[in-house]
DNA sequence: AGAGTGGGCCTTTTT
DNA sequence: GGCCCACTCT
């Protein structure tokens, strides 16, 4: 049965919907119904005799492309999986993988995420010559990110380092010398970060043309989600692609920017007319999400931000009840009120997982986790901390890693640095006399690529000597043809050999982490390639994960605790948005700049637009803040902002 | 003297 | 959980 397109979509929609072949920008603001017009755009080009693994979906997260794929497929029969759709990260790595030595790279790279980043980059400032001692120099937490922004924005590292970073201004010299060694060492560890897999892919582009023909004439229409958050690199792999035909339609909202910090180019948005001329625009501004209370101050708020498109969202839904500004007494009655308002809106009938609290640190949720667990209230939280990035998960992938790369040095270094007298000094001398033994070894043993660390025992410090062979012997198992392609089998055989006593010895919540670690085996079981298994663990995002979860868990019963970033995309009947105080939110490091202060203002948009029925603004009046006592603490001046006709203020109460 | 380990303190947002 | 600093071991 065909779609009835004029049925199923209004008027703008369905415009956008069938726009005419060729660039095309969707203004598209919260709740208007974005998620909706790509999917039926997705069909429509499907319909006019696009085949489906011609089409190109970039999206924010791999789940979004996923929802979108499948709700494609309940449109019009279809194997969704034909299509080519994921994150920029996650396509980009999918190209790499084939063509990676035409770059120089074996198609094994591995995947560095922003830690193991931070690791190379700390271990190449001494290997730089430079006494971080005499002045002070930056971290590699500091330096990643500049590293990262310089490429990301297209800019030199002086620029950055100018423009953002001005006190180090005098160790620019410095500062490009362990860049410079940073880029060689990631090349002989055969290992990209995640920026590496964005520029590579444009530098593979620019510096191959052919196969950048190959993959314009493959991909006949390319459509890209949340544009306004890409940044200069992926802006100009959208180019590439469309370059000999232009079908590209990219959708996305203005108002909703917040990634500028990592790079994100506004601009890209903004000037989409001009880099594209000819460019349709369309408008899709019916809010079909909130209240017109909620909405009247969302745009409010963000009508006092200059750089945008002038857009009139309007409500669609019948009235509801006016937000609510809630000045707590301090930090445990906000907890205490959230979680007793939770209670209370449940019995009246909302369901947990129609609730959300949002905040703009993770560390905002630490009492309200503490308050929650008291109370029996179950949440789910996507914390700081990603999935991968814990502890025990990154421990057990180390040995997996190792064992398909064994040029990974930062798998080597997390695996050594575990053992007795072991720390950075000595599995950086042990790294470096692997790699000088790697060539004898070789001869002497062609068929045993880990012989080599048999021979290095002797360079173990003697309290680690027991652990050092079980970790050769472990290695070199993990390592044969028949099993090195078995994820789920590395995983299994690295903690029988020890890394479960380890986690025993270790952890007081040894049981959940194994529980993890099962999973985690399980996980791996459906993959025929290790590379393809930690690819998409390196890729995967927050969100991603929680969709594993809650398939497997019940997701009716829970409250949803997130950073506001991370509910971007999002919705729910019942927000709270907690921690309003300035300085909190906004950020006080945020707002040194007016960009910055504005980019502060489109996240509290975001934040208040998740909700579709009831709003309610917290914040805690006074703070314990560790040795000088209690502080006070003003409202965010986004609530300041706002007339008092668009709210309704409540009593701070004192008990809960 | 160099390296490893343990205690106290802080925490912006993320592929 | 990570960083810095002080303490201890080789």
């Amino acid at each position: 049965m065909p779609i009835d397109y004029a049925k199923e979509l209004n008027e703008q929609q369905l415009a956008a919907v069938q726009a005419e072949p060729g660039p095309v920008l969707v203004i598209a603001g919260a709740g208007s119904g974005k998620t909706r017009t790509l999917t039926y755009r997705v069909a429509y080009l499907l319909e006019q005799g696009v085949s489906p693994d011609r089409l190109l979906l970039l999206t924010f997260t791999n789940k979004a492309a996923r929802e979108m794929l499948g709700r494609v497929g309940l449109l019009m029969p279809l194997d969704s999986s034909l299509i080519w759709g994921g994150t920029f990260h996650s396509v980009a790595n999918r190209l790499l993988r084939r063509h990676a030595s035409m770059l120089g790279y074996q198609s094994n790279y591995a995947i560095m995420d922003r830690d193991d980043a931070r690791d190379v980059i700390n271990a190449c400032i001494p290997a730089a010559g430079i006494q971080v001692k005499d002045k002070r120099f930056p971290k590699g937490d500091v330096l990643v990110e500049i590293f990262s922004l310089a490429v990301n924005t297209g800019r030199s590292i002086d620029e950055v380092v100018r423009q953002q970073y001005a006190h180090f201004s005098e160790q620019i010299e410095s500062i490009r010398a362990v860049q410079q060694h940073y880029v060689k060492r990631k090349k002989l560890n055969n290992s990209m970060d995640y920026d590496d897999l964005l520029s590579n892919l444009l530098c593979l582009f620019k510096s191959h043309p052919d196969v950048a023909d190959v993959y314009g004439r493959q991909f006949q229409s390319v459509l890209v989600d949340e544009y306004q958050d890409t940044n200069r690199v992926q802006s100009e792999i959208v180019d590439c692609f469309v370059k000999g035909h232009r079908n590209v339609m990219v959708v996305g909202d203005d108002a909703q920017s917040i990634y500028s910090w990592r790079g994100a180019n506004f601009a890209n948005i903004m000037d989409f007319p001009k880099r594209y001329a000819g460019a349709k625009v369309f408008k899709i501004e019916f809010n079909y999400r909130s209240t017109p209370q909620i909405l009247d101050l969302a745009n409010h708020s963000i009508s006092a931000n200059v750089r945008q498109f002038a857009k009139n969202l309007a409500a669609v839904k019948p009235g509801g009840l006016k937000p609510r500004i809630m000045p707590a007494m301090n930090t445990s009655t906000q907890a205490a009120f959230v979680a007793a308002q939770l209670l209370e809106l449940r019995d009246q009938g909302i369901p947990l997982a129609g609730m959300a609290v949002l905040y703009r640190s993770h560390f905002h949720s630490m009492e309200l986790q503490m308050e929650l667990t008291r109370r029996n209230i179950p949440f789910d939280i996507t914390s700081g901390l990603r999935f991968f990035e814990q502890a025990h998960i990154k421990d057990v992938t180390a040995y997996v890693k190792l064992a398909i790369n064994p040029m990974d040095e930062m798998a080597f270094r997390r695996i050594v640095l575990r053992m007795p007298k072991v720390g950075g000094a000595t599995a950086a001398k042990l790294w470096g006399k692997r790699v000088d033994l790697r060539e004898t070894a070789a001869a002497q043993f062609p068929d045993q690529p880990m012989a080599c660390l048999k021979l290095l025992a002797g360079d173990a410090p003697k309290p680690a000597r027991d652990e050092w062979n079980r970790f050769a012997m472990l290695m070199q198992q993990l390592a044969a043809p028949s099993v090195v392609n078995k994820p789920a089998e590395l995983i299994r055989l690295a903690m029988e050999a020890g890394y479960e006593d380890y986690l025993k010895s270790q952890y007081e919540n040894y049981a959940s982490r194994r529980e993890d670690l099962d999973q985690l085996a399980l996980y791996a079981q459906r993959f025929e390639k290790t590379e393809d298994f930690l690819a998409d663990l390196a890729l995967m995002t927050e969100v991603d994960v929680d969709a594993g979860r809650s398939m497997s868990e019940s997701p009716d019963e829970v409250v949803r605790l997130s950073t506001v970033h991370q509910a971007k995309g999002q919705e729910f009947r019942v927000v709270f948005v907690i921690w309003l105080a300035d300085g909190a939110f906004p950020n006080a490091r945020a707002i040194e700049s007016i960009d910055g202060e504005e980019e502060e203002r489109r996240l509290f948009y975001v934040a208040v637009t998740r909700a579709k029925d009831e709003l309610y603004l917290v914040y805690p009046q006074l703070r314990l803040s560790g040795n000088y006592g209690d502080a006070f603490q003003r409202p965010s001046r986004f609530l300041k902002e706002l007339p008092a006709h668009l709210y309704e203020k409540m009593e701070t109460g004192e008990e809960y």
